[in-house]
DNA sequence: TTAATTAATTTTGTATACAATATTTTTTAC
DNA sequence: GTAAAAAATATTGTATACAAAATTAATTAA
């Protein structure tokens, strides 16, 4: 094993072994080190680095790692590892489509449930979003942006779609590290501020066209043309035999 | 362990051993197990046993109920050990709404993208239903019916929802076993023979209105008051302490 | 030097061993 | 005989050992 810098994006002081964490703590950790990007799509996640890494066997390791596969967040090789998944063009129009389908119908649900503290617990989860992106943390605001959709599931009180979800936030997340083209995406704090005022005033439509044009945004602003562009360029000067994927530093 | 009678419903030839199956195998054999009834819910599915049963150790075991608990069809207690899933009245309630959510954006996109020989394949799952149906094949008759659904999603050209309408598939399974009230549901090959034809002559309005309502039969057809009625009596007349659990034979 | 082949190493897949926790049985007191 | 407590048993959780496969490094031929 290269027994120099296991260095991994995974918040802890420096190399360090830290013993006693277990598969909820482990699993909370990596998705996070993955949603907030310390880990980008492609990283191979080795189970024998994880393991010293967290102080535990490969077997805890590995639950983990199945569990994110199953969420999509890790893709897994049979017989050659886990990586961060790298979702395609067509995976990442599939995960939207899901989601204008899924969070339409959650946000008709949430008009019909809400109590007044729930757009209180909204309103704060924008004032959080909006504070870590003047202050310019990037991490933060991926990770803020995202839970905006998550208290809205909760709202509507149906944990299966809340799940469905939470995954294809995370995938998403995903997407928009590969295939977000130009800079930064304009303010999306506005967006989910007009549609707290729609869910407040029970005007179904307008929150649900608010909800649409708010994903349908998201989606313009990537590049879903061809593998990513870059790729491309490899694809076409690389020697054969690709040496494309092995050039990413492993966990 | 109990060394008699490791007597399971697992489609094999008696109590043997069968060697060389592998996770995905084992997976297919447990979920259709459990589809088709012959898995109670409730059932303890014990590691040492399923590991006898399938030729393999605990590991590979381990990661299929893993597996099948991510698909909510098992459920694992931490120390406990891994049971079918046994769905609550409420958990029943969010399952049914979360299809009707999904399987009416599916049925939108699959009229858009419907080609004639979808609709052959529609048909002879419709047809497979009805064999099944008229010869009392029930454990068939359940799959097949579930099947439909599927094959609906597939045409829906979309991955993502296609595995979340799986997995609603199958949880709802375990729900009709659990909350079904009186006797057999009426032949709903009726009911998918009428949504191919609203599919194929591209009525959106009148295919997804048929689907919710066939849906909202389902649903009716449960009784999903209190916690199902049985255990309500065993609650009220049994000793302190609950045996109710253990009588279950388990796997 | 480059390409192909072979050997060495690393990494994953699975079985097994042991520790921690639950469950069952036995014992003891009333 | 019943109920509580204690011991015995069985089951899950985790680490480790070994086998199988893939990757990497070294060797050889052009």
């Amino acid at each position: 094993m290269s027994r120099t810098a296991p260095t991994v994006a995974l918040r802890q002081s420096e190399t360090q072994t830290r013993k006693g964490l277990h598969n909820d703590q482990i699993y909370e950790e990596m998705f996070a080190a993955i949603l907030e990007q310390r880990l980008a799509p492609g990283t191979k996640l080795s189970e024998d680095t994880l393991g010293e890494i967290f102080g535990v066997s490969r077997t805890v390791i590995r639950a983990v790692l199945q569990r994110l596969a199953h969420e999509r967040i890790v893709q897994i090789h049979p017989n050659r590892g886990a990586f961060v998944s790298e979702p395609s063009p067509a995976e990442a129009q599939e995960v939207l489509q899901a989601r204008r389908l899924i969070e339409a119908g959650i946000i008709r649900e949430a008009i019909r449930r809400q109590v007044p503290s729930d757009m209180e617990t909204l309103r704060q989860s924008v004032a959080a979003e909006r504070e870590s992106l003047e202050q310019g943390d990037h991490e933060s605001w991926v990770r803020l942006s995202g839970d905006f959709h998550l208290k809205l599931a909760a709202i509507a009180k149906n944990h299966t779609l809340a799940a469905y979800v939470k995954e294809l936030v995370s995938r998403t997340s995903l997407i928009i590290v590969q295939y977000q083209k130009g800079n930064v995406s304009p303010c999306s704090c506005d967006e989910h501020t007009q549609i707290i005022k729609a869910i407040e005033a029970r005007d179904e439509e307008k929150a649900v066209e608010l909800m649409m044009a708010h994903l349908k945004a998201c989606e313009d602003q990537l590049n879903l043309r061809h593998e990513e562009g870059k790729a491309d360029l490899f694809s076409i000067f690389a020697k054969p035999g690709g040496r494309a994927e092995r050039k990413r530093r492993a966990v």
